[in-house]
RNA sequence: GGCCCCAUCGUCUAACGGUCAGGACACCACUCUUUCAAGGUGGUAAUACGGGUUCGAUUCCCGUUGGGGUCACCA
């Protein structure tokens, strides 16, 4: 018989935005199930109802459509399937592989403290109460927890991505699977859950490997077969941390809003951690997928490089055929409440400040300048420019204004400016630079622009020869 | 601290025992040029350390060091 389809499963707790890193373990999942024709599924594991929010799940199934990860099956929500975590808990005590445990709280805190430092691991002694004790209690109704009891044995498995990775029992705790009012653990409610999704990978990050001799034994106490596990490795900050808020944006939400385009941030989140050989960087999806295997994921983990992220949105920037580009330019206006006068207007716009900026922000401020005056600010580069010339700058200004100003509305194109700035320049015997810097200067603020003479064409005549006088 | 994972340029990575250790970002220089960006050309820069195994180790084994993860009636 043929191995059936794949089956995969991304399954955040909605007690946060979308992590970057949770996002690229979602693609990962997402590349393994295409490429193989499995199923994605999507799990909201919300069995902490303290912490757990709709307004989270909302912001992370955003997250994931802004990606372009579409999933197969669900939302499946975890908190929906109580009965039976309690169930399959249940069935492992009354088989003998579970036990009560009527320790309270402050016993286990005094537990712990006796056996000196935060280092414990629950001594079994409610394991070791007769069964009628334990009848006695429960009739009694003595609050009690249902702990698993742990195998005294190795527990290993071949990780798809780091190769075996053995433990042993004699380390691990008779973990809790059930609380005392009757809710499951998280290690319950996953193993419940994975084997009645039928999970056949389960692909996460790395800081679950601890968790993982722990569910493969619940595997095994329940009867059912482990799945293949992939352990994929952490994403870190600059300084090699864990990476968190004070690395700066850590949700993709936050890159979102910071102008980079899906499709860049998807192809930079594939590539740390994963390479395709063959020195390949910019994919498409169809490349991606085709290309994608767990084996080739780096078993270290990796530093966000946001510089590069950077580089990479600037290369699909400059390759998006500009019509795509409007509706992103045209929010991102809107935003910082610029007056468009219709989206139809800002192609002209795009392609003149297109090759030059890096994100969507970026180029909707470049874009913002050249159409409202009231966007101009001078900046440093301006500022030291206007200083160095001195009277110079002014003098310029003039001499441009004379000569734009004999430019009439029909002839104000790109060539025609050029060409008449040209012919005053030599006549004057004066550098171009020196005559085109300060219109750049008094036109967007900034030395940094695209050549003068297509910022006049896209700026206008009129606007042009306002903003110099 | 126990257990577990990891280790190639600053960063992302390639090289499944034999390469001048390759590519990309960043950086530097040159070039192009009306500025910037882009482009082109070139450059600086890495196998953590110590032992083995082998004719030969980035690659396999052991140790050291360093980093990371995890040790809840959280997920």
């Amino acid at each position: 018989m043929m191995d059936a389809a794949p089956r995969v499963r991304f399954a955040p707790s909605p007690t946060g935005y979308l992590h970057v890193g949770g996002a690229r373990t979602a693609l990962y999942n997402w590349l393994f199930a295409r490429k193989t024709g499995g199923a994605f599924i999507l799990r909201i594991e919300d069995t902490d109802a303290e912490r757990s929010s709709e307004a989270h799940t909302q912001i992370i199934l955003d997250g994931l459509r802004w990606l372009g990860l579409d999933w197969d099956e669900g939302p499946v929500f975890q908190g929906a399937s109580g009965e039976r975590h309690r169930q399959d808990a249940e069935r492992l005590l009354a088989e003998g592989k579970a036990y009560r445990c009527f320790c309270t709280r402050e016993e286990l805190e005094a537990q712990r403290k006796a056996a000196g430092g935060d280092i414990y691991k629950y001594d079994g002694r409610c394991d070791r109460l007769s069964a009628a004790e334990v009848a006695a209690r429960v009739a009694r109704g003595a609050p009690s927890v249902i702990r698993f009891r742990m195998p005294q044995e190795e527990i290993a498995w071949d990780d798809a991505v780091h190769g075996r990775i053995a433990f042993h029992g004699r380390d691990l705790d008779d973990m809790v699977i059930l609380r005392s009012d009757r809710t499951p653990i998280y290690n319950m409610a996953v193993v419940s859950d994975d084997i009645a999704m039928r999970i056949s990978h389960v692909i996460r990050g790395d800081d679950h490997i601890s968790n993982t001799p722990k569910q493969i034994a619940l595997y095994q106490a329940l009867g059912a077969p482990p799945p293949v596990f992939a352990h994929v490795p952490m994403i870190l900050g600059t300084d090699g941390k864990k990476l968190s808020k004070r690395h700066g944006a850590t949700a993709v939400g936050d890159y979102q809003d910071l102008g980079i385009l899906p499709a860049a941030m998807r192809n930079f989140l594939a590539l740390l951690g994963w390479s395709p050989g063959e020195d390949r960087e910019i994919m498409t999806e169809t490349e991606m997928i085709a290309l994608f295997s767990l084996e080739a994921i780096q078993k270290k983990p990796a530093v966000f490089d946001m510089v590069k992220l950077e580089w990479m949105n600037g290369e699909y920037l400059s390759r998006i055929p500009t019509p795509e580009l409007v509706a992103p330019v045209a929010r991102e206006l809107e935003r910082m409440q610029v007056h468009v006068g219709g989206t139809h207007l800002l192609p002209p716009y795009i392609d003149a400040v297109k090759s030059r900026a890096r994100t969507i922000v970026e180029m909707a401020e470049r874009v913002a300048v050249r159409l409202d005056s009231r966007h101009v600010k001078l900046d440093d580069k301006g500022r030291k420019l206007r200083a160095k010339m001195g009277d110079g700058f002014v003098e310029s200004l003039k001499v441009a204004l004379e000569i734009l100003g004999a430019i009439d509305e029909q002839g104000w194109t790109a060539e025609a400016i050029l060409e008449q700035l040209k012919a005053r320049a030599e006549a004057g015997g004066m550098k171009l630079g020196d005559l085109l810097q300060p219109i750049r200067v008094a036109i967007t603020g900034s030395t940094v622009s695209e050549p003068v003479n297509e910022l006049l064409e896209v700026v206008g005549r009129s606007s042009s020869l306002a903003r110099l006088t």
